[in-house]
Formats: structure tokens, C-alpha cells, sequence
DNA sequence: CTAATTACGGAACTGATAGTTCCAATACTG
DNA sequence: CAGTATTGGAACTATCAGTTCCGTAATTAG
């Protein structure tokens, strides 16, 4: 980030970094990732398009920032049981996920694995998030005697959110019924894991 | 399809569409998804681009049928356990998706569920065909006396290819990993569909 | 054989859109 | 005040999907 000295010259406002996120998370939802338009984006929000590039080298970049961003996912509270945690694990990462539309998740992910820089930080920052919080519910199950030895915790994260990841980006399966297939998912890995 | 009069006028070149089809599937691999473009499609091919477009009607249609095309998948050999079949069907769709690289599956996804109609034909072909398979295993297992009842194909088709698409697509695992993957699910699916 | 019809490569064209550049005005530091 | 980076706005460039037109070739109907 080769940005300008900073503490001269005239700030940036504020106002306008919350305009440019409200403004694009409206149009996702309103006119899908595809239809999302820079000039689009820029006069819902009041602004100038090079108000946004000062800040986003790319549309992506943007995209990414406005959906992605803040999303500090921390370990559930215990629940006493292996499965217990497990399962609120993933009703939280389902309830992320199906807080938007599938084809602007699809879009997303296409542009983070579309450019080697954003997809590592996608990796680093979200899902290496999600496996810190899984590896403290699994380091709980250790210290309770639920589990004999650390399993893999990217093959835990593979079992417990595929699923869910998959009913709601390629099955389009009914939003109602995630619920309960995570209450089933993590029912049959806590049992697959504490059988070893 | 409102198409031209068959048997009158000059027959399309079979051999265009071959070109069209080898063109597309090398130059994903070369450039990868979001830098195919339909000139260099048409020069690899050696073709116009008036060609391609008598055939498919966007760059959506092309990418979809050289590659989601022909995938016509049958049900595994009977194994003689609902386990053994399952990890069968998991392994050849594991193999089918790890065959692509992640950025073109993310892209054919995200312009698949861009269009309505092309998210339909997807749903209708390929999904329901993975389903179709399904439905064949559960059956097997319902004859054996294995199942006491037959459970949600859509269910058993996220829990059982869910977590190899995220391994594949999101955490952009080990590909000589999804075969212990695929033999894990498999085995935790089973007996969790046994068990009730 | 002739007429009608469709396909062919190639090139020119249209329209949309990401990203850049320039402007005059404004807000901050020193 | 001098210097710098901001602002909205508008004009601009470059890329690329998709269209259109050309002269030519292949096929069927009569």
C-alpha cells in the first residue's frame, strides 16, 4: 500500500467509506453480483467513482471489503459437549452464508479465486478464522476427555461446513432446513470423531 | 431453439465444433476463467467468431457445454455395503471436480447462477443426476435391509459431496488427500444413515 | 443446371463497463 | 500563506461480448 503520506492534506471523509459499503451491499442484493455497476455504485452512494478507486484498486477489492469485512467470528460459548459446539459452530457460519443471495456469494468467490493476492487473503483472514474457532471447540473436547488425540482441524471444518455450504450454493436447498442439517452434521462428526 | 430449416442449406462443419469444444477446455486451462476471451477462442480454433455464435448464444453457453457436457454418470457396481457404494459415487465425483482447476469451477458457477435458465439446466442435468445416482445406492441398501427407511436424497447428497466440494473448492486442499476424504465421508454418512 | 438457403472466415462495428485523468473547489498541516 | 490530498463531476481510454456484413462455399429443392 504505496498510499499517500498521511497527516497532510485534506482527510478523507468518513461518510463516504460507509456510503460506498451501503451502497454496493444495497445494489448486490437489489440487482445481483453481475448487474453491480461502478457508476452504479457511485451515484447511490452520492459520490464520484474516483472516491472509490482512491480507496479500492479494483471493483473486487471493493466487493470483497463490503461483504467480507468484519466478520470476527469468535468460539461459541461451551456447551459441555463436543457436539453441542460443533452444532453452534455451524449455525452461525450457515446463518453468515445464507444472509446473502447464492449468486452473490458464487460471484465472490469467482473473483477471490480469480486473483492469486485476494484469494490468500480470503484464505488467511475468513476461513483461517474458522478453523482458529474450530481448533479451540476441539482443544475443549481434548481437555474434557471427548477426544483421544487432535484430529486435522481443515478435515473438521471440510465435514462440518461442506455440507451446509453446499445445500445453500448448489443444492439452493430451503434456508428453513439449514438448521437442521447442522444439528445432523454435527451430530454425525462429533460421533465420527469421538469413535476416532 | 426458433433454429434455421433443417436439410436445407450448408450443414455446420462437425469438425468446428470440436475445434470450439478443445479450444475452449485449453485455453480455461492456460489462462484460466476470467481471461478467456471469445477472439482467442476463435483464432485458437481457427474459426470466426460468427461460428461460435451460430452455436451457443453467449460465452456462458460455450463454457457450459465444453465443460459441464457429457458427464453422463452411471451408478457404482453394486459393492455389497451402503459404505462401499457411497465412498464409490463420492470418489467419481471427487475426481470430476478435482479434474478442473478451482477459479474455472468458481466462474462456471457464478455465471451458472447468474442466469436463471442456465441454473436451471444445471439443476435439472448435472445435480439431478448426482441425485438419480443417489436415489440407486439408497435403493440397494434399502434391498439389502441396511436402511429401515429411505432418507432424503438431497440431504445425503450435501453431507456426502458437500464436504469434498469444500475441500476442493474453498480450502483448495491436497488433491491426493480426497481420496481418504472421500472414504471418510463415506463412512460417516453410512453410519449415520444406518443408525437413523 | 439454377435458385434458395445456410455455413464459412474475416473484418468492421456497437454498446457496456472497468479504470484513468483532469478540473476547480475544499480541507487539512506546518 | 504554501503545500498536499481530498471532493464531485465529467471526459476519456481500453477491453470485450455480441452483431452485422462481405464474398465465398456447400448443400437441397425443383
Amino acid at each position: 500500500m504505496t498510499g499517500p503520506k498521511q497527516n497532510v492534506g485534506r482527510p478523507r471523509d468518513a461518510q463516504i467509506d460507509d456510503a460506498i459499503v451501503r451502497a454496493t451491499r444495497e445494489l448486490l442484493v437489489e440487482r445481483g453480483y453481475a448487474k453491480l455497476t461502478m457508476d452504479a455504485v457511485a451515484k447511490r452512494a452520492g459520490i464520484g467513482k474516483a472516491a472509490i478507486y482512491r480507496r479500492f484498486a479494483t471493483r473486487q477489492e471493493m466487493i470483497f471489503a463490503a461483504t467480507v469485512h468484519g466478520m470476527e467470528e469468535q468460539p461459541p460459548p461451551d456447551s459441555g459437549t463436543l457436539r453441542g459446539d460443533l452444532a453452534a459452530v455451524c449455525r452461525t457460519i450457515a446463518a453468515q452464508l445464507g444472509a446473502a443471495p447464492p449468486d452473490v456469494l458464487h460471484g465472490l468467490l469467482a473473483d477471490i479465486h480469480a486473483d492469486q493476492a485476494l484469494g490468500a487473503r480470503f484464505t488467511g483472514s475468513f476461513i483461517g478464522r474458522e478453523q482458529y474457532v474450530l481448533g479451540e471447540v476441539l482443544d475443549r473436547a481434548l481437555a474434557r476427555g471427548e477426544l483421544a488425540a487432535m484430529p486435522d482441524v481443515r478435515v473438521v471444518h471440510a465435514l462440518l461446513i461442506g455440507p451446509v455450504f453446499f445445500w445453500l450454493l448448489i443444492l439452493i436447498g430451503d434456508r428453513e432446513q439449514v438448521a437442521a442439517l447442522s444439528a445432523t452434521v454435527a451430530e454425525s462428526v462429533a460421533d465420527s470423531l469421538v469413535k476416532g
